[in-house]
DNA sequence: GCACCAAATGCTACAATGTTGCAAGACGAC
DNA sequence: GTCGTCTTGCAACATTGTAGCATTTGGTGC
């Protein structure tokens, strides 16, 4: 379930080398994200902060997730709900799709799964990153029967 | 760029169809989805409504546009900030990628570009539809400069 | 170890988007 | 035209995210 190929002190490091300030809440949230499988929201990310005995505040979190993900450690999904999930950037060129559970709003990463190149765009349009976001439902929520629903 | 296979005339129709009421604001929406060429936010569809004269709360809109997803008239898409857009429904059976600029936050239709079929899913999930999502910048906006910039 | 300063934090207030409950009004069948 | 039910409009609230500002803290120089 962790990711051991990252030892959690690298944290740390990657947050002094951007030459920010290693705070608590920073290095927690990073470890939060370099460890989970999935996309975590500010809620998850917040319950996990203070199950840790880490101080915070809701603006805390938003602006030390913004601050990760401008300095590229971090990427923001839209997570189909109105809210932003967000993970840990472990290789910048490396890009995934999502899948978003329609039942239970997990969203979980698919390696393997790269989004389509462009084509087709109309001329003078430029594309930066491309977002693929497949829905239904996840495993724990299986439920094949409603299938052919239509939303 | 309008579909003119789909005249104004039949959203009436399409209303009715689905037993539904054939209310002012239902019919003015729905034709204002069909005769869009790009997915129309809340906020868009409450001006036009308010430019056509009718008297309009949020929440019916809101409930409106609700119904009209129901009933498979409508498609709701995340369009990159936390608030959906709607398109019209013209064909259930087609789908389509979304061009998002990440500058004025326009949306536009990128017909020719399906979004990619599922492959690699874990077992136990169930797709029901498929989001492609680009993002960068539409022609009006035009910043080729900033191509670099990681999100 | 101590002082200092810019960077982070925490608090309050606010904005935007969306939902719920309920009474009043309108559509459509008769 | 009457009537029942579906829709609407209103008010209040929930969730997600932002802005301003005083306070605290990390990191640097001494």
């Amino acid at each position: 379930m962790f990711d051991a190929a990252i030892p959690p002190a690298s944290a740390r490091e990657r947050i002094a080398a951007r030459g920010g300030r290693v705070t608590r809440t920073r290095l927690v949230v990073l470890e939060l994200l370099q460890c989970s499988e999935h996309p975590l929201s500010h809620d998850e990310i917040g319950d996990a902060l203070a199950a840790a005995g880490v101080a915070h505040d809701r603006v805390t979190l938003y602006r030390t997730l913004d601050w990760l993900v401008e300095q590229g450690l971090a990427r923001r999904i839209a997570g189909g709900e109105r809210a932003w999930r967000f993970e840990a950037v472990r290789d910048a060129a490396h890009r995934h799709a999502h899948f978003h559970c329609d039942r239970c709003g997990q969203v979980v990463c698919l390696e393997g799964l790269e989004p389509a190149p462009a084509t087709g765009l109309p001329s003078g349009f430029h594309v930066d990153r491309a977002e693929l976001v497949l829905h239904g439902s996840c495993a724990a929520c299986g439920l094949g029967s409603e299938a052919g629903r239509v939303r």
